[in-house]
DNA sequence: CGCAACCATTTACGCGTGTAAACATAAGTT
DNA sequence: AACTTATGTTTACACGCGTAAATGGTTGCG
């Protein structure tokens, strides 16, 4: 089963250090999404039947562990867009977000680099 | 609201060629889709109340017409996905697809044309 | 030992979604 | 006029999600 938007906020957390405990997630997420103490409790839960992160107890409380990993979690939902909006290739979403003018210069600049290492590569 | 996936292959019909009825659209979609008249007419009247699609009354039937763009809703899925795993910058998003060797020949080629072409407008 | 504090687990509830059955209505046919 | 057919509208229902209250267990303190 899919991880949910709620959950994926709880993810960031713990893949930005973990482990880490439930009052420290809360503390880091709390201020931003409003979110009481039994909502993060209860993304925890959800993300443990879905086998998203473990969790190891540590005296009276839990440390929380990221078991899926950042790639494979933005992996999935990249292929799923780009799949379904742009026929599964990259150049098309490039080309929207060019068309949109929101590439900036720098993004324009790291572009150039990417295609020159893939040059290198090459042969 | 925003509309949802089940709603966008709907949309995505309309999008193709419109207005359409609900017989056409069911016929184009069912068998991907496996559903029935009914859940295509809900879907349906849910794009209507989400001011998506118009219907016109012809005789007995209605023709449904899309309101909503197709650039608007890429527009919107795109700058989700782009804002929420990528820090809304496109390099790290063709990045991450170049890591993962999902850009293909072709991607690459038209990667470097659309660059040029940046090139070309800037002065 | 009994109670308070601290965490986690369970239960709850309204909402959107996917899917469709049931119902309504109008028009064509006999 | 009654019956059938074609279409749309209403209602339904299970499930996941966002959010949180209620409940339960364990540990430290008086």
């Amino acid at each position: 089963m899919a991880i949910s938007e709620a959950e994926a906020v709880v993810m960031d957390v713990l893949w930005g250090r973990a482990p880490r405990t439930a009052e420290e997630i809360l503390a880091e997420v709390g201020p931003s999404q409003n979110w009481q103490e039994g909502t993060v409790k209860s993304l925890l839960n959800r993300l443990l039947k879905k086998n998203a992160v473990h969790a190891e107890r540590d005296g009276r409380r839990y440390l929380y562990t990221p078991l899926l990993l950042r790639e494979q979690y933005v992996q999935q939902e990249s292929k799923g867009l780009l799949d379904r909006l742009f026929g599964g290739r990259v150049a098309p979403l490039v080309a929207h977000f060019s068309e949109q003018r929101k590439l900036s210069e720098k993004d324009i600049a790291e572009l150039r680099k990417l295609l020159a290492e893939l040059d290198n590569e090459q042969h």
